[in-house]
Order: C-alpha cells, then sequence, then structure tokens
DNA sequence: CTGAAAGCGCTTACAG
DNA sequence: CTGAAAGCGCTTACAG
C-alpha cells in the first residue's frame, strides 16, 4: 500500500526474529469469508470453485502477501520440492560445472536443490545423505565415493529415488548415467594415429567419477590392428600428477610422440613437463586431455580434448531423477551419454 | 540385523514411492513404553530423564532407525536448519569457489545449503529468494543482482537473517562483506610502479559484486604523487572484453607498458592481444589480474593476479550470517576482506 | 524425572 | 461448488 520504506527494521520490534508473522492459509480464508479447504484448492489449481471467489482468493493472498508453507505442505505430501546434489570433488571443474547446471535443471522442475560435497570421505557422504533424508528431498543425484554402493542402496531401498553419476561398481540397480568415455578414448586414439604418432602413452588415474576411465580395461580395443606402440601409467589426477606421469612415460618410451590423459588437469601438467624437457607440443609430442574445463581453451598452447557436456550431464541426471519420482520402482536402463573430440593445438 | 539384501526392491512392493514408512518419534517412545515427550527430550539433548531410560530410547532409535524429521520440526520452531547461497553469474570461478566453501562452513553449523543462481537476471533472483523464503531457511547469503536492494531488503524486514556479498548500492543497512579491492588495487600499482612501469592500463567493467572495482572511485589515489601516465577503459568480464580493452589501451597509449585488469579472464585476453601485436609479457607490458583463478596458474605466462580468498569469503560470510541468526535485529558493520598480490611472471 | 494436551500450517479423505 | 474434521511428525508450554 504505502511506499516501501527503506529502514529494514520497519515498524517491528528488533530482535523478534522472524517476526513478520507471515500470513497463512488460515489468514487467508479469514479475510475473504471462506473455508481453508477453499483457499487450499485455489493455491494447488485443484478447479471446483467459482470464478469469483477464486479472484477474491488470489486478491487477498496477493494483499497478504500468502506464500504456502512448504515445510508443512511437504510434512503431508511427503514432497519437500527440493532434491539433493551430492559430489565428491570440488576441486573438479566438471563437478562445479554440472552444480551449476543441475541447479538450473532443478528449478525449470520448480525444485530447489540441495548442494553438498562428500570431498571423496565415505563417512561425510553418509552423514550428507542421511541430512538430506531427514530434509525428506523429493531425490538426490550424487557422484559417489567409491565403493559406497551399499551406502546408497540403503536409501534406495528406503524409496528414496537416486540417480548416481558415473559406473559405481556394484551398483547396476541404482539408476546411473555416465559419459562414454570409451567412445572418447577411441575417438581420441583414432586421432593420434591418423596424424601419424606411433609412440602413444596413457596416463590414467585409478577411475574416474564420470565413467569407465580411458587406461583401464578397454584400451586394448582402441589400439586394436594399429601399428603403435603403447604404455600406459598411473597418476594423480593433477597437474602435477601429470608432470610425473609424463616423466614416467618418457623414460619408460624415449620415442613418446602422443599422450592421453585422463583429465586436462593431467593433460596440462604433461604439456609443461614435456616443455621443460625440451619438447615441443604438439610437433614432438601430442597430448589429449579429457573433459574440456576452461581453463583449456586459454593455456599456451590451447589442449586438445574429450569434452564432457556438463550441462547434458544435468539434463539427463534431472529427467532420470524425475522419471524415478514419477514411477518409483521402475528399473532403469543406464544413461550413457555422447562425448566428443575438440581438437585444438595440443594434438 | 540379517545381512544387507543387495536387491534395492527390498521385500516392498515396488511402485510404492517412499514406503519403507520411516519411524517416527511416537513408534520410538510405543517400543520403548514412554511418552513422546520423553523421546523427543532425549533427541534434543533437553536432560531430565534418568540414565537408564535415554540408554533404552537411544537402543530404540538405533534399532528402529529413527530420524527426526526435520519438516516437522522446523514448522514448530521456524528453525529449518538450511540456508540459501543466491549467486549471480556461475560462470565466475570465485562464485563456484565460494559455493564449495560455503557448502562446508554451513555443514560445520549443522545446515544443509540450497544453492541458486539468479543468472544477474532480477526477476529469476526475486523468484528465488522467495522460495527459499517458502522453505523457511534460516537465513540467506546474496550476491545480488545489480540495484536489487529493494528486493532484499523486504525479507530483511520480514526478519530473514541475510549476508549480502559486495557492496551493493543503497544497502548500507544490510549485513555486507566484501574484499578490500581498493587496497589491492593499490598494493597491483605499487608493483608496477616500483617494477618500473610508467605507463599503466586500467581495464575495468562496469562493477565487481565483490566490492568497489578497481578502475572506478579511488584509482585517482593509487597513483598519487607518481609520474606514470595512465588510461582507463572499460570492457565486458571476460577474455575476449580483456583482448578488446588491451587493444583499446594500446590505440590510446603506444607506449603502454602495465596493464591492470578487473578479473584474471580480462587479463588473460589482456595478455593474449599484446601477444598477437607484437608485445612481449611481462617484457614490454607487465600485466596484473584478481581473483586468482585457477588458470591463471596454468597459462603461460603464469598470472600476477590480486588474490581473492574465497574460502575466506566463505567463512566470513558463515560467521556473519550466524550472527545474524544468533542476535536478529542487531546492526552490523560491513567486514572487509583482506588481499594478496600474488606475483608471477605476467608482471 | 515424566506425561497429556494443544498446535505449527498445511492436505487428505469425506460429506454435503 | 463448498466446508468440518482429522492428522502429517514434531515441539511448546504446562502440570504433576
Amino acid at each position: 500500500m504505502a511506499d516501501v520504506e527503506l529502514d529494514p527494521a520497519g515498524g517491528m520490534a528488533a530482535g523478534s526474529g522472524r517476526s513478520g508473522k507471515a500470513a497463512t492459509l488460515h489468514d487467508v480464508a479469514r479475510k475473504v469469508g471462506v473455508a481453508p479447504r477453499t483457499v487450499s484448492r485455489v493455491v494447488n489449481d485443484e478447479g471446483g470453485y467459482s470464478e469469483t471467489t477464486r479472484q477474491r482468493i488470489l486478491d487477498a493472498i496477493e494483499e497478504l502477501r500468502y506464500r504456502p508453507n512448504l515445510l508443512a505442505r511437504g510434512l503431508i505430501t511427503r514432497r519437500s520440492g527440493t532434491v539433493g546434489l551430492v559430489v565428491n570433488d570440488l576441486t573438479d571443474p566438471l563437478v562445479l560445472a554440472l552444480a551449476a547446471s543441475a541447479q538450473d535443471s532443478f528449478r525449470e522442475q520448480g525444485r530447489s536443490m540441495f548442494f553438498a560435497s562428500s570431498d571423496d570421505d565415505a563417512d561425510r557422504q553418509g552423514a550428507i545423505l542421511q541430512s538430506l533424508w531427514s530434509h525428506a528431498v523429493d531425490g538426490m543425484i550424487v557422484i559417489p565415493v567409491r565403493d559406497s554402493y551399499r551406502q546408497l542402496v540403503d536409501y534406495v531401498r528406503r524409496g528414496v529415488p537416486i540417480v548416481v553419476v558415473g559406473d559405481l561398481v556394484g551398483a547396476q540397480n541404482v539408476t546411473r548415467v555416465m559419459f562414454d568415455l570409451d567412445g572418447g578414448f577411441r575417438l581420441a586414439v583414432g586421432h593420434l594415429l591418423d596424424t601419424g604418432r606411433r609412440s602413444i602413452g596413457v596416463i590414467g588415474s585409478a577411475a574416474s567419477p564420470y565413467g569407465r576411465c580411458p587406461g583401464q580395461e578397454g584400451i586394448g580395443n582402441a589400439f586394436f590392428a594399429s601399428d603403435a606402440r603403447t604404455q600406459l601409467v598411473r597418476a594423480e589426477p593433477t597437474v602435477s600428477g601429470g608432470a610425473a606421469g609424463l616423466e614416467q612415460l618418457l623414460e619408460l618410451r624415449p620415442d613418446l610422440d602422443g599422450v592421453l590423459a585422463c583429465n586436462d588437469m593431467v593433460a596440462i601438467g604433461a604439456v609443461a613437463a614435456a616443455q621443460a624437457r625440451g619438447r615441443r607440443v604438439p610437433e614432438d609430442i601430442a597430448v589429449i586431455g579429457c573433459n574440456d574445463i576452461d581453463s583449456g581453451a586459454v593455456v599456451t598452447p590451447s589442449l586438445t580434448t574429450i569434452r564432457l557436456d556438463a550441462s547434458l550431464l544435468a539434463g539427463a541426471v534431472a529427467v532420470a531423477l524425475q522419471g524415478l519420482i514419477d514411477e518409483p520402482g521402475v528399473q532403469r536402463d543406464p544413461v550413457v551419454l555422447p562425448v566428443e573430440l575438440v581438437v585444438r593445438d595440443s594434438g
């Protein structure tokens, strides 16, 4: 009514907390002179009321600035309008990109998103799942800690819709969404072979959260029927891990002319180490990364990489979760998302 | 009791949603043979019960796997155990770093964090605030859309604890946490002058979400009593904006030998543009960025930058919010966080 | 040390 | 087209 005052204390007593006493369904009903049930019908678009009544209720809602209390509603409907996103590693740019996109996808579904990270700690993940359950989330998206299948299935059994990102061992009966890393690996190897590389090293980490990691099983297939020499080393999934990995490769294969890294940070480290050893990239050694993090486009040389599209993942994950919510208990096939080779300067 | 079955369908009917029928306070009470009130006391550590009773209740809780329904509790206490983090731009690495750290800080407070982005759209921000309010969050952290003070103060007046990141115009009576960008600017200018630069350009954007932006008021002071020539240009806060900014600077000042960029992406763009014009960095032109994003350390040359510590911000913001929750209505001074100059190769 | 009653703000059957 | 009653799962006074 009156113009907005800019004094945040307003007319209310200080120190009184949420003193505004938000309007309730009953306040609206009383003002209009109908039963709360009728207001509830209008709020939820249930139909079964006269247009006149609807309009008067809507006006009262506007005037009282009524908003339904989602806690009260959720207590009855067991739908809180919230979902949880549980990730494993906040230093991973793809995880952050997923969080960003997932938030968008869920907003379109009218849901608010809880966000939490287990930091790859199983106990912490357990506490997070517990907390989300206590908040009665409608579902969860989880990039799980390794070997935490039993933790998850516990909630699945209680009826919580859960979508797992990646290829969690043992989780064949939990809905999964993952990238086609094998396919990306084949693309990358094909590109290296096509551009004449014949001594190719793979720097793999223990596992990828997004699918089966290049450098594990399947490595042989990509090279099948080629005349390339190959070598696999393991490394931490970091820049320094990548540097260490490259030096290891060079010792094993002095003629190394191509490298596949299991993620872009590893690739960046490998490039730096190669240059430090006097090898030019890509002239002497081609390096291909994976994930397509932002940095990859701005480093020199810019990184050729297997692009994992975070918004594609976010969309797929949101759709899968909605499916589980709509039809609980239906068994879902894993969703495998396509990847793309982005050719830039490094290989 | 029995070993965990790996069939997620368990023994329950499929398609029955959250059919597990989670145990309630009453279930625990009935099992132990006490009143619900007594169980509530134990759950909330209120004291006023015998050790024997406590132990029996704890055992029953364990056995029934009882967890309090936070929706029901929140309905009464008006403390939902949740907070909202509302950001403005998910492409900003510092925003993501803040989200990551804030999540941690709130977990330590025993709160779960909602995460949402307005994408710099005022209507969207309004919808998010609305939704968080409906979920009865205990408080909100907001990196606000520009000029959205009135939206925020509306909730402040309703008693919602809100902490604003940055120097929102008009928000002098809302609790704010920001970085000392002016101080960082002085550090950077001092470094440029100390290393002999005498024709210094500033690439500023319209505003920074984290404080007053370098390139705005205060620019004069940093150069006061120096014999340097200075030039200010505006640019989009992106890599290409930085490139455009540098070319503009070179036209205005062909003798340019130092550049201050309002963020690291702008700085990276400026470096690339300088190199494209045949200028060496840092020999011919020194470039200093701001924010210290991860990429800054891996580009060539690595970026000298003003570091804004996301976890410092997250901690300060969480503490400020807790303060508001504990003592609602108390007027708070803005918190100004120190920054640091990280000298690397670019300047 | 323990409990019976009322109620947070909403929705779900059910009855007119 | 509309409403009175019961209850979601918990806590808050209050009484013993």
